[in-house]
RNA sequence: GCACCCGUAGCUCAGCUGGAUAGAGCGCUGCCCUCCGGAGGCAGAGGUCAGAGGUUCGAAUCCUCUCGGGUGCGCCA
């Protein structure tokens, strides 16, 4: 159980004990300054009002109720009605002494739920871009961070496979295989094959037609095109995973769930909601007008599930997949992490889907949004030239800026280590600096900020870990060795192990809201808080005490312990020296 | 026209379901190396939380309006 829990037990049964009204919540949490001690309760106050009562005197008489022998060394009243907690050290050092042991270091959940993560998401019509970072990263964070809390956790990516732009690559892919060119050469770049394909598209009418014929015998199962398609498919796929491993992204070939694999269901959409005569034909196409997103007018908003000439889109496809998800895979909780701009179009299916009975009455359907990823100059990322800028290519350069920045630091490693260090600083720092940020707003991509070693970044983080696990090699201590008694004895441990108690509940938050720059800011605070101690706590000097040195490298070793799960959780990697 | 998001220090960003004197980092000004890795620590300057009302013991946070920026809105995904 958390301190703070605890503590709301404790609070709750002194403010039942001294009249409060039953519904009062205790309200604790960690203190706004020092010298207010540990944690605060704020419950006194509300209740104080709805007792109409002097909320001072009512705390006054919370305090006497409140039993807290085992846990504070000091409470106090303060304000309007603030009661202040101070732990005690002894207590601090007993539940320190319990996270050391705890491979959860703090994590629990009551029950396990399933939990569908929709996220990277890629088309296969083009090479991946900045565009896909986001989803990418922090749906994989929140997907590991709900795996290590005890869910069970189904990773779905939905690949766009099934588009109309894939009569025209089949058509484009054809011609070159018509030359005698293999598909991996023709497709060694993917963006290039694009390119090629589309200006043959705008080009040439003959092709155009050709393309347009392809998609619909596609559609219908021919051989010849599903067979070009498949080998367009699996180069792309391998490109995506290419992708996913230089990102240390833990999705894998069997998340993949593309659209196609929910072509046969579309039709079965469809006439599901005519059947409800939810949806109506209008304009020639099949639409459902829904009340539910009306505007102040009282106008329905329109959702189009298929156009009049047949073809389904994008929306059918989401509402068989949330069926699929909900129903097949029997989720809980389906989490989508998906750009900003499809707000409306997520809330459109997630209603619809609602209406239809699509899916079961008890789902959590969460559209996750996020913000766009911008330049220096505020405007959308983009090359030099105004291109897309690949991810590889991002990725590429974030590593080889790394890579001189580590050479430089540290003139001594052989190239090899500098290759792996760089790239495990190049590819944290543009991840962190991303999951770093509050998920919904635009952020500002900047190569300088993320990789300044300096202030909230990957690197510094990076830095406090090497640096603590230099203490132990430095003192010839084995690392992995458990932990000795542990003692509070200074103002900068009990900061640090303060810190340290409140890992779980940071997961928690996260786990809840999906915002992964929760545990972004809770791991450089602890950093913060760590560094601070090193440089006031003594370890290995010869005049500390033997049992001081002891619970220093304790806390020292739990430090780093928590920053590494944490930074794993986020999927960046740490290592030894850099 | 309608809908959604955003506006906090010169810059980049925190601020959890309303809590005490709004916090970090960068940059700027000082201080700390017979040191356990200075890729660090300590301190200082810097704010009308876009603006105006409202709700209440208490508002950056909740409600309304205004201004400013962005995004989306029936046959692309």
């Amino acid at each position: 159980m958390s301190i703070k829990t605890l503590l709301e037990q404790r609070v709750l049964a002194a403010m039942a004990a001294a009249g409060a009204p039953q519904d009062c919540p205790a309200h604790v949490t960690s203190s706004t300054r020092p010298e207010f001690g540990d944690f605060q309760a704020n419950g006194a106050m509300a209740a104080a009002k709805q007792l109409k009562t002097n909320p001072r005197e009512l705390a006054g008489r919370i305090i006497e109720q409140l039993d807290l022998a085992d846990i504070a060394s000091h409470v106090e009243i303060a304000g309007p009605g603030f009661i202040n907690i101070q732990l005690a050290n002894e207590f601090v050092a007993r539940q320190l002494q319990a996270l050391c042991e705890d491979e959860k270091l703090g994590a629990e959940i009551p029950v396990s739920q399933t939990v569908v993560v929709d996220y990277s998401s890629p088309n296969l019509a083009k090479e991946m871009h900045v565009g896909h970072l986001r989803s990418t990263i922090i749906g994989d964070a929140v997907a590991r961070t709900l795996e290590f809390l005890g869910h069970d956790v189904i990773r779905q990516n939905h690949m766009g496979d099934w588009g109309t732009q894939f009569g025209m690559l089949i058509a484009e892919l054809e011609e070159h295989l018509g030359e005698g060119e293999r598909p991996e050469l023709a497709l060694g770049d993917l963006e290039l094959f694009y390119q090629q394909a589309k200006k043959h598209f705008d080009a040439d009418a003959a092709f155009a037609d050709k393309a347009r014929q392809y998609v619909v015998k596609l559609q219908s199962g021919d051989e010849h095109c599903r067979k070009l398609w498949q080998q367009f498919i699996d180069i792309s796929v391998a490109h995506s995973e290419a992708v996913y491993l230089n990102l240390n992204v833990t999705l894998k070939h069997g998340d993949i769930r593309p659209e196609s694999a929910y072509n046969d269901d579309l039709a079965k959409v469809i006439q599901d909601l005519q059947r409800q005569q939810l949806a109506v034909e209008d304009q020639g196409a099949q639409v459902v007008f829904l009340e539910e997103l009306a505007d102040k007018q009282g106008n329905p908003s329109p959702v189009i599930v298929q156009k009049s000439g047949g073809g389904y889109l994008y929306a059918t496809t989401d509402l068989a997949a949330l069926r699929y998800r909900s129903h097949q895979l029997n989720a809980d909780r389906i989490l989508y992490f998906i750009d900003a701009r499809q707000s409306l179009h997520m809330k459109q299916v997630f209603a619809l889907a609602r209406k239809a009975g699509f899916v079961s009455a008890s789902v959590s359907l969460e559209h996750h949004p996020f913000g766009t990823m911008m330049g220096k100059d505020g405007k959308p990322f983009k090359t030099r030239s105004g291109g897309t800028v690949k991810l590889t290519d991002l990725l590429q350069e974030g590593v080889e800026r790394a890579c001189a920045l580590v050479r430089g630091k540290n003139p001594e490693l052989d190239i090899d280590e500098v290759a792996a260090i760089g790239r495990k600083v190049g590819i944290g720092a543009v991840k962190y600096a991303d999951l770093s940020k509050t998920r919904t707003n635009d952020y500002i991509f900047d190569w300088e900020a993320m990789l300044s070693f300096e202030g909230n970044t990957a690197p510094y983080l990076q830095y406090a870990y090497t640096r603590i696990r230099s203490i132990f090699r430095r003192a010839g201590i084995d690392f992995d060795a458990p932990s000795g008694t542990l003692r509070i004895e200074t103002a900068q441990e009990k900061a640090l192990a303060m810190q340290l108690l409140q890992f779980g509940q940071v997961l928690d938050l996260l786990a809840r809201e999906a915002n992964p720059h929760v545990l972004c800011n809770y791991l450089y605070e602890l950093a913060s808080h760590f560094m601070a101690f090193y440089e006031h706590c003594p370890i290995l000097k010869d005049e500390v005490p033997q049992a001081t040195r002891i619970s220093r490298l304790g806390l020292a070793r739990l430090s780093a312990k928590v920053l590494a799960r944490g930074l794993d959780l986020l999927g960046i990697e740490v290592m030894e020296q850099m």
